[in-house]
DNA sequence: GCGAATGGTCAACGCCTGTAGAGTGAGCGA
DNA sequence: TCGCTCACTCTACAGGCGTTGACCATTCGC
C-alpha cells in the first residue's frame, strides 16, 4: 500500500476512533464535529470531506456487522443455550461492549436515525431469538427477552445504576437466568 | 381568584402541556423555545420569563411526584402484589403513561439533568422493591427488576417495536409475569 | 524532475439557538 | 378615575453550529 493511502487510512481511523467515543459518551446531538476534529488533531473542513456530513460521519462510526445469534431447532437444550448466549452478550457488554453499539444506544431515544437502526438491530435480533423458541407466542416472548436485555444494558452501561454496577457479571446472570428460562419455556396455564 | 391570575395559569398550562409533548417526542436538545412558544401561540420571551431557561421550562415539565409502590414484610403473597403492582404499572404505561414520564425517559441517556432524574427515579423504585422482597442479595434482585420494566417501556413506548405494540397488555403481563416472579423469589442453587 | 492528484488547513458564511431588555396595553387596587 | 402592576410582545444580540470553497504542501505516476 502507498505511503498516501496508509496515511489516509490511520487519519480515517482516528477521526472515527474519537467520532465514536465522543457519540458514545454525549450522544447525536451534544457531539460536535468541531470536537471530534479536536480530540483527532485534525481539521473541522476534514471530517467533513471525508464523510460529507455529521450524519455521515455517525453512520460511519455506527456502522458494524452485529454478531448473529446462532439458531436451534427449538429443541429443549437449545432454549438453554440461546439463555446462555443472551447472558453471555451481555456479559461482553460488561467491560468491552463495542463503543459503536454504544453510540447507536446512547441516541437511539433522540435521533431518528439512530432510533432506526436500533429497531432494525432489535428487530432481527427478536427474530432470531423468535425462532429458536418454541411455543405460539414465540415472537412477543422473544421481543421480552430481547427488551430485557435491552433495558438491563441501558440501565447497567448507559444510566450506569449502582446497584448494577456493584454486581458481577456472573451475580447478574444468575439472578437473571431463571427469568429468561421462565419467558423462553411455554407453559401451560 | 382574580382574572388576571386565572390568565396566567392558563398560559402556564398551555407551555407546559406543549412542552411535554415536544420533549416528549423530540428530547430535550431538538426541542426548541421557539417550538415550544409556537405550540402554546405565545412569545417565546414569555416562556423565559416564566421558567427562566429552557432547562428551568425542562424541569417544570417533567416534575411530578412519582407514584410510590405500596410496600409489604417480605411474606410470601406480597411479593406476587409487588409483582402485579409492577405489571400493572406498565399497564397504565400502555395508553397514558404521563408524558411528563415520557419526557423524561425520552431525553434520559443524552441529556445529563434528564438522566441524574431517571437515576433518582430508578434509585428510589429499586429500594422500595428492594424492601419487599426477601433474600440476601434483594438489591440486586430489586434493580434488575427494575432495569427488566425499563427495558419494556423503552422497547414499546420509545422505540415503538412492532412486536410489542402488536400484543395487548395482558398478553405482555402475562409473559413477564413468570419472569418476575423468578426473580422476586430467591431460591437455593 | 514535473505536472497532477491528493491529504490537509484556513477563514468564512449563513443559520439557528438561547437569551436579554425595552416597550405596550389591559386589568387591578384605592 | 388614576396610577400601577403585570401579562405579554417586539427586536435584537452573541455565540455555536454544520458546512463550504479557496488555498498549501507533500507524494504519486510518468
Amino acid at each position: 500500500m502507498t505511503e498516501r493511502a496508509e496515511r489516509r487510512r490511520r487519519t480515517e481511523q482516528r477521526i472515527l476512533e474519537a467520532a465514536r467515543k465522543l457519540f458514545a459518551d454525549l450522544g447525536f446531538e451534544r457531539t460536535t464535529i468541531r470536537a471530534v476534529a479536536k480530540a483527532a488533531e485534525v481539521d473541522p473542513a476534514l471530517v467533513m470531506q471525508y464523510f460529507g456530513s455529521k450524519q455521515g460521519l455517525f453512520s460511519a462510526a455506527v456502522a458494524i456487522a452485529p454478531a448473529p445469534v446462532a439458531q436451534g431447532d427449538g429443541g429443549e437444550s437449545d432454549v438453554d443455550d440461546l439463555v446462555e448466549q443472551l447472558l453471555g452478550s451481555l456479559g461482553l457488554k460488561m467491560g468491552e461492549l463495542p463503543q459503536s453499539s454504544l453510540a447507536m444506544m446512547r441516541s437511539m431515544l433522540t435521533h431518528p436515525e439512530a432510533g432506526a437502526s436500533a429497531r432494525a438491530v432489535l428487530s432481527r435480533q427478536i427474530h432470531q431469538v423468535g425462532e429458536s423458541i418454541p411455543g405460539g407466542d414465540a415472537r412477543l416472548r422473544a421481543a421480552l427477552m430481547t427488551t430485557i436485555m435491552l433495558g438491563v444494558t441501558v440501565g447497567h452501561q448507559l444510566l450506569e445504576l449502582d446497584e448494577l454496577r456493584e454486581a458481577s457479571q456472573a451475580d447478574i446472570a444468575r439472578v437473571l437466568r431463571p427469568a429468561l428460562r421462565a419467558i423462553a419455556h411455554p407453559q401451560a396455564e
